[in-house]
DNA sequence: TTGCTTACTTACTAGTAAGTAAGTATTTTT
DNA sequence: AAAAATACTTACTTACTAGTAAGTAAGCAA
C-alpha cells in the first residue's frame, strides 16, 4: 500500500472513531492532503473500500500486538489490552468495533463481514488468554472463558462510549474494577 | 404533544436505534406519514428538536418504569431492566444511549446535554438499586455500587452492539453471566 | 363573519454526498 | 525513445441534506 493510501486509512480511522462512519465524507479526507475529492476516489473507489482498509489495518495491528505479548504472563497481556483502550480514551476516540457496530446496518455487506471478523479475532484471543490465565493461576473468574471474554470486551467497548459522555473518570473506574475482579 | 408528533418521535427513536442519528433524514420521517419534508419541520424545526424529543420520551419512559418497579425486590428490578434490553435485542435495536454516544461529537450541544442527563438517570438509579440489593442480601458484589453499576451498564449497552454483529446468542450469554455474578 | 390557529403543501435555497469520465503531468518499464 | 502505469485535476452528474418562505384549507373562537 502506498504512503498516501496508508495515511488516508489512518485519517479515516480517526474520523470513524471521533465522528462515525456516516458522519465524514471524502472531502474530510481530501482537504488535509490538499487534494480534490476525486483523488480519494482514485485510491479508494468506494467509501466501503476505505472502510475495509481501516478495519484490515486495525486487524493487522491487533495481530502484531498479540504476537508481541505472547510470551508475557496473561495478567500483563490483559493490562496491555487495557492500555490500548486507555490511550484511545485519552485521545477522545471510541473503539473501531463500537463505532462500526452502531452503523452496522448501514454498511456495505463486505464491510459488515470485516467488522464480524474483527469481533471474532478479539473474542477468540481474549477467551484463550483468560483460559490460560486461569490455568496458570494468574487470573480468577468463574464461568466459561468465552462468557468472561464477552463481559470484559463489552466493558471496555462501552467504557469509551460512556467516557465520551460523562468524562474520562468513567474509564478509570471501569478498568480498575475490571482488574480488581480478575486479580483479587 | 399532538398524536402526530408522538408518532414521529416514536419513528425517529426506531431509526436512531436501527441506523443511527446521522443515517436518517426528514424524508425517512415524512414518507411513512405520507407527508412532505416540510411538514416534519413544522413539528420539529431542526433535527436536534426531534432528537431531544426522542431522548425526553425515553427518559420519561424510564422514570415511569423505575417508579413501577419500586416496590419489588432489587433482584427483580434488575431482571426487569435486563428484560427491556432483551426486547430491544430481539427487535434488532441497540440502546439509545449507545447509539447517541457514538454520534455524540456530531450532536448539537442541547442534544449532548440530554444524552448526558439520560446517562446520569440510569447510572443513578442502577447504583442505588445495587446498593439497596446488597443491603437486603439480594445482590452480591464487591467494590463501590457506582463502579458495579458502570460495569453492568456497559455490559448491557455493548451487548446489543455485539449481538448486532455476532448474533443474539451474545446477549443471552452476557445477561446470564451478569445474573450469575450478582446472584451466586 | 371575521380573525386566528393548526397542519399542512408547494416551491425553493444552498450546501453536501458519493461517484464518474476525460484529460494531464510525472515517473517507470520495456 | 515509445509505451504504460501512477497519481493526480478538472469538470461534471445525480441524488440527497437540512432548512425556509409563502401560501392554503379546515376548524374553532369572539
Amino acid at each position: 500500500m502506498s504512503e498516501t493510501k496508508e495515511k488516508m486509512v489512518s485519517l479515516a480511522d480517526q474520523l470513524i472513531r471521533v465522528r462515525g462512519f456516516n458522519a465524514f465524507s471524502y472531502k474530510d479526507i481530501a482537504e488535509p492532503f490538499d487534494m480534490k475529492n476525486a483523488a480519494v476516489h482514485y485510491h479508494f473507489p468506494a467509501k466501503a473500500d476505505l472502510g475495509i482498509g481501516v478495519i484490515q489495518h486495525e486487524r493487522n495491528k491487533f495481530a502484531t500486538n498479540i504476537a508481541k505479548w505472547k510470551k508475557l504472563p496473561e495478567q500483563e497481556q490483559l493490562q496491555h489490552l487495557i492500555e490500548v483502550f486507555r490511550k484511545h480514551c485519552h485521545a477522545g476516540n471510541i473503539c473501531l468495533m463500537g463505532s462500526l457496530s452502531t452503523d452496522y446496518n448501514t454498511l456495505a455487506p463486505e464491510m459488515q463481514l470485516e467488522v464480524q471478523g474483527m469481533a471474532e479475532d478479539i473474542l477468540h484471543w481474549l477467551s484463550h488468554t483468560l483460559e490460560n490465565g486461569r490455568k496458570h493461576k494468574q487470573l480468577h473468574f468463574h464461568g466459561e472463558a468465552i462468557d468472561r471474554a464477552l463481559m470484559i470486551m463489552t466493558n471496555l467497548q462501552a467504557s469509551l462510549l460512556m467516557s465520551r459522555v460523562l468524562g474520562p473518570e468513567i474509564f478509570t473506574r471501569i478498568s480498575r474494577q475490571l482488574l480488581d475482579d480478575l486479580i483479587p
